[in-house]
DNA sequence: ATTTGTTTGTCTACCTGTTAAACTAACTCC
DNA sequence: GGAGTTAGTTTAACAGGTAGACAAACAAAT
């Protein structure tokens, strides 16, 4: 039921707290991480040369003297092991290997024409073998591999829902551990995409964030109290069926009026070809777009506009809701940033409660395509960090 | 900046498990206290005598053999100390007395004619003062104060801005210790009401609870994780803000369509007036409503329909952000509930996202009228025990 | 009534890990 | 080159938890 505290928990979280403390102060002296953890030097000193042995810190040179003894610099090392990281998008797959900084070492895309399970899974553990074959000589090899996909996703790992996948209830993590014998982690995109933005991205000391992945729908991934929300069972973040207009335009999901009806790439999309501005069943229509407006049209620009203020409408909502320290909006739609970006800035400036009590800010995502990979390679590095805890003394 | 660990904080954290073993379980004994901590049945003993010295904790007489030595029976000591929570109301103040386990021990109502800061705050201080002299003797006497606002509370309570009320950045808890040298807490009445239906209401046993308390205004109170959300600074939960119109009334929140202007009991009574069904400048118009509704007045009924399909859009908005396992509806607008409850219900049942795989429930507030109160009864308790874990050993 | 086995709660010996403080090492500055 | 500083290690003391022995108190079986 609860957890009782005796001597090893209180060696288990010291001696996180010293490795953390020195990934986030890299490179530093075992002096400074007595004075900023607050722990006993001689405590620092065991602790850390257990680290060392255990490979995840490493001496480097004698840094700066400040007026006495040369301190000896410790380091992280991010070459204990190697993560890999998968997302799984509408159209693509893109596989990386990143090292336990979350650094992309490869990458891979493949380009996928159909959603079909049956066809993609194999295509899937193969860009993953791919991988591993790629991955360098270390101490823990691969330690583990994350999976980024656009739909609901229970705690244990199984997805319960994609729609624009068209996926349902498929037991993924407990497949992918069958196959590999590797932790796995089965995340949602926007989830994943909110902590790798926190992690390595524009809100990295922030604790409230909601992260907007405008794709084809939108999901949303929240950071609250510096933790990702899942809500019960994993259906949190479905506020692209929020309803924004009570007796609007019918949605698939039974409802009415649904924001991602009126804010999404797809919204963007059916719009201009009702409006004639591109035609329907051609190439790319998004990029099109892109295309005209970068040309200036201004029926295009105009519905750009149009769309940001739905978009600002939704995140309006989110920012009256959730009180966030920040607003990151990523994914596809906002390659569209320069037409889109000022109209939904200056309309939530007008619109959200208390905005100038706050001290909000609103960024598009910093690690660009490379937010939700990022996050899922995040989670996997935990993962393993938390486990050499449990198992390590 | 982190916490260190070291035999102290060990030994806090195994008291104060066992204090809320004590708690939870009462009447328990040792060994089963032991059994359920996971702990030594030794340090069960002397963590469980010195909470006896501290009066925390008492002994009762000796309960059920099951096949050999009688056991002693602890309980927990709810009259060690007591609470006074104040509810400070548009037009009203409730003020109680509780026991450390929550229980109303004695209460006390004002009506208040106006909502002016200077003419309210001395009533309050009157108020307080009355109930402080009925508390009990008792070892640690009166523990601490909580009042709950319909009102965004900063993290300092200070009460930033209550529009029903018209103030704006009035140092409330600053003011109070100030007068009454104990810890204050200062709570926004939706927030608190969440807290007091997970302590002792309708969710204790829920890690995810969103209370909207649907009054004069909307305000929402969020468990997320177990825990009470604030967001940045006070702001989160100002879902009766949210957008569910995008073009709809105009609100004096400068935005349009939000949800409040449908689906509050100032709503309701707009419509009502609106429809000629009751006069306006007269008695308690809401009253009135249910007078009417009693006495199966159809347009009424069909109103109040009409209102609860307004709430159950913004509950279903809830419901599909927050993953919620329990939602419950409080505050005034529920004296409605025989007509409003089941077209909620049906509603919610038919339109939130993933219904079926969700265990919901959706409840009124158990505690009634009690909701906030009990929750800044819970704070000021649960702040006193703190204090006491950190101060004594 | 006696015996047997069980449960409760205390006590003791032991172990682990942190701390304080002494100590060594290495360097700067005058 | 000595004085003062800073870095890192070592040592003894200490706190608190654990395991396991033990006594007390009881139920059930004989």
């Amino acid at each position: 039921m609860s957890r009782t505290w005796n001597q090893y928990v209180v060696k288990q979280e010291n001696k996180t707290l010293v490795l953390t403390t020195v990934m986030n102060h890299t490179p530093i002296s075992r002096a400074n991480v007595a004075k900023i953890t607050g722990l006993n030097k001689g405590t620092v000193s065991s602790l850390v040369s257990e680290l060392i042995d255990e490979k995840l810190v490493e001496e480097s040179g004698p840094g700066k003297s400040s007026g006495g003894r040369r301190p000896v610099m410790l380091l992280f090392n991010g070459n204990a092991g190697y993560s890999i990281s998968i997302e799984l998008g509408v159209g693509y797959i893109l596989g990386v290997i990143t090292d336990l900084n979350g650094q992309i070492i490869e990458q891979d895309t493949i380009q996928l024409q159909t959603t079909h399970f049956n066809t993609i899974f194999p295509i899937m553990i193969n860009l993953i073998k791919g991988l591993m074959e790629q991955v360098p000589k270390s101490r823990y090899g691969v330690i583990g591999i994350g999976v980024g996909v656009p739909a609901v996703v229970s705690r244990d790992g199984e997805i319960l829902l994609a729609p624009n996948l068209n996926w349902k209830n498929v037991e993924l993590k407990t497949k992918l551990e069958n196959i590999f014998n590797l932790p796995v982690y089965i995340e949602n995109e926007a989830n994943a995409g909110a902590y790798g933005e926190m992690r390595y991205g524009s809100s990295q000391n922030s604790h409230h964030t909601i992260f907007a992945s405008i794709g084809i729908g939108i999901g949303v991934g929240m950071i609250l109290d510096g933790k990702l929300y899942h809500g019960l069972n994993g259906f949190a973040g479905e506020l692209g069926h929020m309803t924004i207009e009570k007796d609007g335009k019918t949605c698939r999901c039974g409802n009415r009026g649904c924001w991602e009806l009126y804010a999404s790439e797809q919204a963007v999309i059916d719009m201009a070809i009702k409006r004639g501005l591109i035609a329907a069943d051609q190439g790319e229509p998004f990029e099109q777009l892109i295309q005209l407006a970068n040309e200036e049209n201004q029926a295009v620009i105009e519905l750009f506009e149009e769309i940001a203020t739905y978009i600002a409408i939704g995140l309006t909502n989110c920012i009256n809701i959730f009180n966030p320290e920040h607003v990151i909006i990523g994914n596809r739609l906002m390659r569209a940033k320069e037409w889109i970006y000022p109209t939904i800035e200056s309309y939530i400036l007008e619109h959200a409660i208390g905005f100038h009590q706050n001290k909000l800010k609103i960024d598009s995502a910093k690690l660009g395509v490379y937010s939700t990979i990022s996050g899922m390679a995040a989670f996997t590095i935990e993962g393993f960090l938390l486990d050499q805890k449990r198992n390590h003394a």
